[in-house]
DNA sequence: TTGCATTGAGAACGGTCGTTCTCTAGTGTC
DNA sequence: GACACTAGAGAACGACCGTTCTCAATGCAA
């Protein structure tokens, strides 16, 4: 914040932008994308419409740069609780087991988007694809090197335990998966 | 259809209903229920919108009833699947295959409504817990009495395939899940 | 035939949403 | 101090959507 520049000592760009994706995550997150307006995140996050559509030109962008920011979160928060761990499978699901137990967890934000807007804007569709491919990524890594096949299938129990969960709240799902998860990692000789 | 009735002779309300709940599905699971407007449906049913409003009076009642038959279909399919099955377990993921390798196949439309509208009408989110509840009871049985556990990692493969041919069009997803399925079945001692 | 109810076709209404415009007030520069 | 510039506040615009209404045409009953 550079003090000198009048308004801008309030607010410059750039906190604008960090208010209106705090705003645009807590909203988008829990009651989707259509149905919050950008009047709604102007209000919430106290950034002047003048500026929200300097800083994001289209409701699109906004989206995209929500999708974007929350990849990138989630996906350093995974990665380092696995990376510091002695067993990076079992890492992944009580990471897992953390996150659907937070209050607000509503299911996974990519898989939202896509269900919502899967034939919309290509730009949405772009970061669901790319989320999805740094998750697989990650767990080839945790599965070992020349285990694709097991890393395969424990994305889908990631990604199933993340859907059940999604709606049966808790911690369950992740424990069953990663139960699921050693049985698999034992049959596979690891 | 009873020729009598005069314009009744050419649309009763019961084809009317059909024709309507046929181009919500197809129009809704293609693109999404708020994506679709009822102009749309009206157009793509050819039934007139008056009629449209007498059989269904809100919008939200046509997208209950779309998942309501949606769900009677896909379930009473999967379980004519696994009912005449030596190898019922299996057979789940040799249907799922099938459904994933269509060429509309677009996800769960269940997920997909609940990611839509969660926070939305109450009677979309039973039809989605009614089905997903339907699914576990299927696994409970196809798992066996007294394999609890084993059929809620069942339930999660079958939902994080789901997720995965969503993204990644193909049978393969159901492939990986039928032979992380195996693997457990055997660890179980089934 | 003469009313009467019902239908189809589509215009119209009220509301919402994304986006732009207007107007006013304050800021920096000469 | 005059002036170009920018920002904030919020009204306004145009499009769309769910729903209702109008009106002419039709079938049926007496």
């Amino acid at each position: 914040m550079q003090a000198i520049l009048g308004y801008a000592a309030f607010m410059d760009d750039e906190e604008a932008r960090t208010r209106l994706l705090d705003a645009a995550e807590a909203l988008f997150y829990a009651e989707g994308i259509q149905a919050v307006g950008m009047d709604r995140i102007r209000t919430e996050s106290g950034v002047p419409l003048k500026r929200l559509y300097k800083v994001f030109p289209a409701k699109e962008a906004l989206v995209a740069a929500y999708l974007d920011r929350r990849d990138r979160r989630w996906t350093a928060s995974l990665r380092g609780a696995v990376a510091e761990a002695a067993d990076p499978v079992g890492a992944v699901f009580a990471w897992l087991a953390a996150w659907f137990s937070e209050p607000d967890f509503r299911g996974c934000a990519f898989l939202n988007a896509y269900g919502e807007l899967g034939t919309g804007p290509a730009a949405v569709l772009d970061v669901v694809r790319r989320h999805k491919a740094e998750l697989q990524e990650l767990l080839a890594e945790a599965a070992g090197a020349g285990r694709e096949d097991l890393a395969d299938q424990l994305l889908i129990l990631v990604e199933g335990a993340t859907v059940v969960a999604a709606l049966t709240p808790g911690p369950a799902p992740a424990h069953n998966a990663a139960a699921a998860a050693a049985t698999l990692m034992r049959a596979a000789g690891a």
